[in-house]
RNA sequence: CGCGGGGUGGAGCAGUCUGGUAGCUCGUUGGGCUCAUAACCCAAAGGUCGAAGGUUCAAAUCCUUCCCCCGCAACCA
């Protein structure tokens, strides 16, 4: 093998649905990308990263509506907020594709064109129970009782002419594909899953929704009273970005795909929807499909209605960027889900960041400066012993080794990487304390050896920065800077084996501020109320029961006492922009006024509910709901969604104790 | 019988496919060191591997049954 001729390596995330605020899985994904490009580009290959955002679709368009602006100003207004996030990430994407891009659209077109002309596309009824008001159709298993299962409104039998792609005729060819391909579908278990998919009979797509009922999408070029289904469009986005967004077209170069990285609830549709539509178009499909797992945030299912979702922005904000890319790909496997807990976090960070890493910089670079006068000294060959011998093995076994076997884009085992690279730090640790140079120090014939352990200990830091590149380059940057190293990063700096005693003697180093220091508990406690303590971490008393089981104990008097509530009028009502189901009230409390969101959306239309008086926890901490802050909780019945607001008769003065 | 994931020292996990001394990280305890970010190094304690039955010379690992937990597409303050 030569590094002579760079690889094309093409790597991809999924393109993010605009509606969606960005939330740590986004990050998660993008951020294991960033690792294999960065990496890739070291080893000389030819990286194309691209990432990106799905902007068409029912969900953007009622926003939009909601908004009250034309859905393309409103996607021109979130679309900087993945950029922002990836910005704030040290996301190192070549591109990112917005298919609301007119040459996206175009290629979209062409390949709905090309299907309808090899006779892939046919029309036909389509028929089935329809909710008028979630716009959207049921199957008969998910419709209870003539129900709507999300909404709870009746649904009529509704039938619609529809263009399919005939996506069953590639069932056989999609298994043996798989079968032959072992590497396609990652990890193991998903592939299996995704053969089981593939048991039952493939049915064809639909791939249109007629602009009555949907109009933001891109028409089909054969039917101007459609739109494309979106997940058409959005999967077509890893070809068409290699048309416009490269320097020139590369779609022979960049495609097949390396490997697209997704997370485990997209599976099906890149292996099976995207998987057909490319044969259909006579079209390799990518190497790898890899499915990631899903985080859970202190054990629980992260959801906005719980209120725990995790802001990768804030999360950065209080560590680094770095500590949390650490920590996202170090704690657990790629492909199984991982939980999420401040505690957790922090521990990582002091351990492994303040502690290992940190620390080892910190102690090397100060025997350098006390010893040597700051430059890094000359190692004597005759003083070198086994110590030596194994902290360089080890070493060079870690970026010969471990970083290839486990970054390899069908293994993707970032977390053994970087175990890897520990035991790596946690050696060097062992080397220091062993050969002691403080103590080496003071005995002047012992110069020659003290030398040779203050190279070795510095040598060590350069390999380090080269293997932590890829997962904290801003870390890899500070420690090459502190050691006094000039390394561009943006060069193939593994491209070729790298060799022990690269660094040259006489190198001054510079000891800067800690690399990670160590974080407080108390961190998070304050504004962080997303990973809010829910219920594991901080009991509100010494009986106080977990969220679980909270709902069935009786309380005392005292408790009851702590929730403070107060009668109030609606003033102004108000949707919460983008929310299905939030509204945004402005109460008045007997003259304070305050500004309350409630998730009553559903059932209720804002003007309907201004006058009204109703009941406010009044004492509750402030939350921000979608991004407004609400200054209390509304009283209403209903098990899972809205059944009634309560509310009191208007001759009830607002702001008076409600007991 | 909806589908899927899981139950291993105090916590979080690996090991289960390819049976053969139960391993890692954190925490705890004791010791060492003092170059370092209350750090680093050494050592120790701690497990009937969810339960029962079966296969086997041998089972965390294979088979059967049972129990328990968690998800099932992320806007209810």
């Amino acid at each position: 093998m030569t590094a002579a001729i760079a690889q094309p390596f093409y790597i991809t995330t999924p393109i993010y649905y605009v509606n969606d605020v960005p939330h740590i899985g986004h990050a998660y994904t993008t951020i294991a990308a960033d690792v294999l490009a960065r990496y890739g580009r070291l080893q000389g290959h030819d990286v194309f990263f691209l990432t990106g955002v799905d902007e068409h679709g029912q969900k953007v368009q009622q926003a939009a509506e909601k908004a009250g602006v034309p859905p393309q100003q409103y996607c021109d207004r979130l679309a900087p907020q993945f950029r922002n996030l990836w910005k704030t990430l040290g996301i190192s994407n070549d591109a990112f594709i917005r298919t609301t891009d007119p040459q996206h659209q175009a290629i979209v077109q062409r390949f709905l064109q090309q299907l309808h002309d090899k006779g892939l596309i046919y029309r036909d009824q389509y028929s089935g129970w329809y909710c008028t008001f979630d716009e959207r159709f049921w199957t008969e298993k998910d419709v209870v009782e003539g129900l709507c299962p999300d909404c709870k409104r009746p649904v009529e039998r509704l039938t619609e002419s529809n263009y399919f792609f005939k996506m069953s005729r590639y069932q056989r060819r999609l298994v043996e594909h798989i079968h032959a391909h072992p590497d396609f579908i990652e990890p193991r278990t998903r592939r299996n899953e995704v053969l089981g998919f593939l048991q039952k009979t493939l049915e064809d797509l639909s791939i249109s929704r007629p602009k009555s009922r949907l109009s933001w999408g891109i028409e089909l070029p054969f039917d101007r009273e459609y739109v494309t289904y979106v997940w058409f469009d959005a999967l077509v986005n890893y070809i068409s970005a290699l048309d416009y967004l490269t320097r020139t077209p590369s779609f022979d170069r960049y495609w097949p795909a390396t490997v697209h990285l997704v997370g485990k609830d997209i599976l099906t549709t890149h292996a099976v929807y995207w998987s057909t539509i490319l044969m259909a178009l006579d079209l390799p499909l990518p190497r790898t499909i890899f499915a990631h797992g899903w985080w859970t945030v202190n054990g629980e299912k992260m959801s906005k209605s719980r209120g725990n979702v995790v802001d990768p922005f804030a999360a950065t904000a209080k560590v680094g960027t770095d500590a949390f890319r650490y920590f996202v790909l170090r704690e657990v496997p790629f492909g199984q889900d991982g939980d999420f807990s401040h505690e957790t976090f922090i521990g990582r960070i002091n351990s492994d960041l303040a502690n290992g890493l940190g620390n080892l910089l910190s102690r090397t670079l100060t025997l350098i400066e006390r010893s040597s006068g700051g430059a890094v000294p000359q190692s004597s060959p005759s003083q070198e012993s086994d110590q030596e011998q194994a902290l360089q093995a080890m070493g060079l076994e870690v970026l010969h080794c471990a970083l290839p076997r486990h970054l390899s884009p069908h293994t993707l085992e970032f977390n053994r990487a970087l175990e890897a690279i520990w035991s790596f730090i946690q050696l060097a640790n062992q080397y220091i304390d062993k050969t002691a140079p403080w103590t080496l120090v003071k005995k002047p014939d012992l110069r020659p050896r003290l030398d040779t352990v203050l190279y070795h200990a510095a040598e060590t830091l350069r390999i380090l920065a080269l293997a932590l590149y890829p997962f904290m380059p801003r870390a890899a940057e500070e420690i090459a800077a502190q050691v006094g190293l000039r390394l561009d990063f943006t060069s193939p700096l593994l491209a070729e084996k790298v060799r022990w005693g690269g660094l040259a003697p006489g190198t001054h180093v510079a000891k800067g501020t800690s690399l990670f220091p160590r974080v407080d508990e108390g961190v998070f406690a304050e504004g962080a109320r997303q990973v809010s303590d829910l219920q594991s971490t901080r009991p509100t008393g010494p009986s106080a029961p977990s969220a679980h089981s909270g709902g069935n104990q009786p309380i005392t008097i005292e408790d009851f006492q702590k929730i403070q509530l107060k009668t109030a009028k609606i003033v102004s009502a108000e949707r919460v922009p983008r929310s299905e189901k939030l509204i945004t009230l402005q109460v008045d409390l007997g003259g304070e006024s305050r500004q309350v969101v409630a998730g009553i959306g559903k059932k209720y239309e804002p003007e309907a509910l201004v006058g009204r008086t109703i009941v406010l926890v009044a004492n509750l901490k402030p939350a921000k709901l979608m991004g407004v802050e609400s200054q209390g909780m509304v009283l209403a019945a209903g098990e899972k969604d809205v059944v009634e607001l309560v509310t009191l008769s208007d001759d009830v003065p607002p702001g008076i104790k409600v007991k």
